[in-house]
RNA sequence: CGGGAUGUUGCCUAGUGGCUAAGGCGCCUGCUUUGGGAGCAGGAGAUCGGAGGUUCAAGUCCUCUCAUCCCGACCA
């Protein structure tokens, strides 16, 4: 391709819209353009990485056996329904009907689609297992896209689909793509964990998350550096330690004016945080089988010195949105804000910390503005709906399973893996007969991969100050081949096109820049573009005896002759190319 | 959905109620130049996000509205 065609332009400067160095890039460099608020239109230099990312993905999934398929992009709400999911997810997804009045919605996944298919065709255990995937475009109304394309609404993703008869085959399938998934990050430059997640809207029984650690990620991840222990801390875990135990002693109520936080409480009575007990309210949509959601205030309780994890909230209520309560629904069960007990309120469900049963003597409101109550006790003076771990996990908390002192770190979740065990199968009916003729709901596996999301992460983690520097296994050419136009001097011109000729015959990758501009724009615009091979032809070259042969990132720049340019470029592309593969090795699984 | 910020030509910005809205980048024409975003000359390109209002006079002040970005909520 020559750079004088190519259909996008670089940018000198900064667009301002930009936070996030890979969207800057990826805009400079004329990758991509914003349309809206989490939509771009991807540009040929962009398009090409993504087809390379598109082929690894496609290369790795079909390795463990994938077939693909193509679903609809709009699909009937009659699936959704038969999940359950119609009445479950909010405006996230975008719904609207057709001219003969059917609700219909944008694909914000395929599950549903997936499932309907596959109850279709399998009827036999002799037909399973089976793998099915699928690269395609999803829409989700996120509320806040953000950071270019690591957040957006529009976007193209690898969603694989496992059809098992039993959990053995399901753990197989997710096994493997446990490690398909590691190749693929690989082999496409970029570092990942894998860490335990929420399930979320998913559902199901177990799930992994692959992040890749950044400063811009918004996904805090958990990681213990002595056993290895990683969560995301939606669901991260970390030892309790309970307090030394008391004698119940006998409840007390002592007037705290102004009291409204943990830390006045504890100020005020000169006691340690840990002595109190916090209260916090939610509003929960419990989600039924049709469009009605009840609505209700749940109180959670934990320790004063603890941080309520709201994903583990959710979770054990089983609702399908939390949001904070605001003062008058605190009120209506007879909580007084800033003064809040679990005692003698009515209509709201307690969800109480599993440590708190094990502590005594907590400080607790009084229900009653500026007191508070002293000597509270689980069991004895109130009782919960519900007796579970709530706490976030956070950096310096103990491990768990080894004592060690917990890290966080930020990360963006660039691909997922669910085990979703029987949720679609049973809601929409996909069953199979086995061997003694009994009827089966098939044992699913699900497992996504965002296209343009791994894109910008890879650039987001392979850039410098002059621009990117593409892995070669996703670069959108392999070679940047300049020339040096030389007003007195034709043969610098000749020589260069000469050799763009020569490199497409040898179906090398080329980005040819032939225009009529000086050379430090050529190297700027090579620099910032980020091909891992660049070649200069000029006089200046020439006389010292051929090309100019330099490695994006590694400023190493030497001449080559002419005729052995083919040979190095192919040479070096190798011996990159063998330092990625270096990478994809087996991983050990962990859950 | 709450809080904050910003909308001036394709991009970046100036313009602090008063003449024909200014500059740089990019684009077009010509000349010159050719190893790190050149120079000279000429040119095209804006109903200042939109609507309403205040005023003799609005890019500038007010109201509403739309859009985008950031923080939070939310989310993969």
């Amino acid at each position: 391709m020559r750079v004088s065609r190519l259909f996008s332009h670089t940018l000198k400067e900064l667009p301002s819209e930009a936070q996030v160095e890979s969207h800057r890039l990826l805009i400079r460099g004329g990758f991509i353009q914003q349309l809206a608020a989490g939509l771009f239109g991807y540009l040929p230099l962009a398009r090409r990485v993504m087809n390379k990312i598109e082929a690894i993905l496609h290369e790795e999934m079909q390795k463990i056996g994938g077939q693909e398929v193509t679903m609809p992009v709009i699909l009937p709400s009659d699936i959704w329904k038969d999940s359950g999911r119609w009445y479950q997810i909010g405006a996230e997804m975008s719904r609207f009907t057709d001219r003969k009045d059917h609700e219909m919605c944008l694909a914000m996944t395929h599950e549903e689609a997936l499932t309907d298919l596959a109850r279709k065709i399998v009827k036999s255990y002799k037909q399973l297992p089976l793998l099915v995937y699928h690269v395609q475009t999803k829409w989700r109304d996120d509320p806040r896209p953000r950071a270019g394309l690591i957040r957006v609404r529009e976007f193209t993703m690898k969603d694989s689909y496992s059809l098992d008869t039993d959990w053995e085959g399901l753990d197989k399938q997710y096994r493997a793509h446990y490690q398909a998934y590691f190749n693929i990050f690989h082999r496409c430059g970029i570092p990942v964990q894998a860490v335990t997640s929420d399930t979320g809207m998913m559902g199901g029984k177990l799930a992994h998350e692959f992040m890749y650690l950044t400063e811009i990620g918004e996904d805090t991840i958990i990681t213990c550096p002595s056993c290895g222990y990683t969560a995301n801390r939606q669901v991260a875990v970390s030892r309790k330690e309970p307090l030394p135990g008391e004698e119940p002693k006998a409840l007390e109520k002592v007037h705290t004016p102004g009291c409204k936080t943990i830390e006045d409480l504890a100020a005020f009575l000169s006691i340690p945080r840990e002595k109190t007990a916090k209260a916090v309210f939610f509003m929960a949509e419990i989600a039924g089988t049709s469009e009605e959601t009840e609505e209700k205030l749940v109180m959670a309780i934990v320790r004063g010195d603890m941080e309520l994890n709201e994903t583990k909230l959710a979770n054990a209520v089983k609702a399908k949105e939390i949001r904070p309560a605001r003062e008058e629904e605190i009120e209506a069960v007879g909580a007084v804000p800033g003064f809040a007990s679990p005692r003698g309120i009515k209509d709201a469900l307690v969800v109480v910390d599993d440590l708190i049963p094990e502590s005594s003597n907590l400080v607790a409101g009084a229900n009653e503005t500026d007191y508070h109550l002293v000597n509270v006790n689980y069991g004895r003076d109130y009782q919960a709906a519900l007796v579970t771990d709530l706490v976030a996990a956070g950096e310096g908390d103990r491990c768990t399973r080894c004592g060690a002192s917990l890290k966080a770190a930020k990360a963006v979740e660039v691909g997922n893996i669910f085990k979703l065990g029987t949720r679609y199968s049973e809601s929409m009916g996909c069953v199979f007969q086995d061997k003694d003729g009994d009827t089966k709901p098939v044992i699913m596996g699900s497992y996504g991969i965002g296209v343009g999301r791994l894109m910008a992460a890879v650039a987001e983690e392979h850039h410098d100050k002059d621009g990117l520097i593409w892995p070669v296994s996703i670069a959108p050419y392999q070679v940047y081949l300049i020339r040096i136009n030389d007003t007195q001097d034709d043969l610098p011109c000749e020589k260069a096109d000469g050799l763009y000729e020569e490199l497409l015959e040898q179906s090398l990758e080329v980005l040819y820049d032939d225009r009529d501009e000086r050379p430090g724009v050529k190297f700027k615009d090579a620099d910032l573009i980020g091909l891992p091979i660049r070649l200069t032809v000029s006089k200046r070259s020439l006389e010292a005896g051929g090309v100019e042969f330099s490695v994006r990132g590694t400023g190493e720049k030497r001449v080559v002759p002419l005729e052995k340019v083919l040979e190095e470029v192919k040479e070096t592309l190798f011996t990159l190319f063998q330092e990625l593969q270096a990478k994809v090795v087996p991983q050990e699984y962990r859950d």
